[in-house]
This record gives C-alpha cells, structure tokens and sequence, in this order.
DNA sequence: ATGCATTAATTGCTTGTGCATTGAATGTGC
DNA sequence: GCACATTCAATGCACAAGCAATTAATGCAT
C-alpha cells in the first residue's frame, strides 16, 4: 500500500468505527440502559469467551478481550455489579484474584440486547 | 454476511481501531505532543479539506470531517490555540463563525508529526 | 523461613468527550 | 421594524478512560 492508499483506508476505518460505536451507543443505551463497552464484556461472557479453567471470569483476561484498561474494567464491572448484571466473587484458587460471574438479570439483559447490536451492525457491515 | 461473520467482523474492527488508536496515542504524544484527534485536525487543515469558499475553516465542518462533537472540536481547538498551532478569527460575513487557520508552527508540527502517522500505520494496515 | 520482585485488582487524579444549555448573530414572517 | 425561530460556537456538567500509586497475595531465591 501507498501512502495515500494507507490515509485513506485509515480514515474509512476511523468512519465506519465512529458510525457503529456512535449508533450502538444510542440504541444500546436507549433500549437497554447499556454502554457498548459493558455490551462487550457481557457478550463475551456469554458466549464464554477469556474463561478460566476454573470457570469463572478474571479482570485482566476481560479487559484484553474488550481492549480496556484493566482499572477500566475494574470500573465497568463495578457498574455492572451496581446494576445486578454481575457479581465478583472471592478466587480462592489465587486470592489476589476475582471472579466474575453473570447473573440472571445479566444473562436475561444479554439476551435481550443482543438482537439490537446484531441489527445496527447488519445496517452498517 | 450471516450473524456469525458480522459479529467476528465487528470485533476484528474494534481490535484493529484499539491497536491502532493505541499506538498512534502514544508515537504522536511521545514524539510531537499530539493526541490522535488533534492530528487528524491538523491534517485535514494541512490538506485543506472542510475548507470554507472564504478560506477559513469551520468548527462544525471540521468536527465533521474528524468525527468528533461541535463541542468537543471546539475544546480540541482551543487546546491548539494555546500551542499556537491554530489562531481563531473572526468571520465578518458571518459573525457567528469563527475561522481556525493554521499558524506557522501548526504547518511544521504536522509536517514533523505526518511521518510518524504514517509510519504506524503502515505497520497495522 | 525471610526478603524481594511480581502480579491482581482497586482507587486517586487528570483528561477528553458528549449532551444540554447559553449567548450572540442571522434569517423569516408578519 | 419587530418578534420568533434557527444557527454557530462556547460553557457547565457528568462520565468513561488511562496512568500512576496503592493494597494484597503469590512466587522465588537465597
């Protein structure tokens, strides 16, 4: 690739990432009170995606999945535990740890939202 | 595209915008004192694209063109102001507006920054 | 076993962003 | 000519994110 080659699939990233993220924003908040981060790690929760072998969800694992800082995470899983979605709990495997499991609120909100992401990004993909 | 394949293309999106984003965050910051979007703005002046018939270049037009909210361009050009990379005008035909135009030093800073952009970015794409 | 480096997660702080509001200038209808 | 709606940019406010420092637990070397 060109150099003007390169600017320009930039810049059609930059676009088509700030059309999705922007309209995701707006259905996800206003139907289901979700931000797209916290989407994504319910998501990727679900599906069971960064599980440990133990079965539960580490912080750090969550945040490489989703791109986050881990005190990011930390912060977002906070809000989702606020809202009932989430729950930590103690790892006695490694007791710096935390295990983050769903709930069924969060299973149910999860599954609720989903066909809304899915449907923004069918417009836009 | 199935469900499957939008899902797997929106996360290899997202991947590619952080790693990308990430890096260019932290070469242009090291290097050159920029923030990404404050890149992109200078670069679309540099080009002279969103530029006005009289000159000038809009706040909204601009924060069109770098996909970022009127106010939050309008900050973004206040923080290159006082870098002195951008001066704000008035604009007589319309007393409203402002026109932002790059300064000296806002021309050489693209122009040692582009590089660098470049060079990220043939790395990632 | 004790000390030291390492790792996990949280918290303090700063910053950039969006939404809503404001203030000023313009345009429109009457 | 005068009110009223509209538009441009700036500002108050709330919030999410990253970095750095902190706390707690683990691993390792001697």
């Amino acid at each position: 690739m060109n150099d003007t080659d390169v600017g320009t699939a930039w810049r059609q990233l930059l676009a088509q990432h700030a059309t999705i993220v922007c309209a995701l924003e707006r259905e996800l908040h206003d139907r289901h009170d979700l931000g797209v981060s916290e989407f994504e790690v319910l998501d990727r929760m679900a599906e069971g995606a960064c599980k440990s072998p133990d079965g539960g969800f580490r912080v750090q694992e969550l945040a490489e999945c989703v791109h986050l800082s881990q005190s990011a995470l930390s912060r977002l899983i906070a809000r989702l535990e606020n809202h009932g979605l989430v729950t930590r709990s103690l790892c006695q495997a490694d007791r710096r740890g935390v295990f983050v499991s769903l709930t069924e609120k969060g299973r149910d909100t999860h599954a609720e939202a989903r066909p809304t992401h899915r449907a923004v990004l069918g417009k836009y993909l």
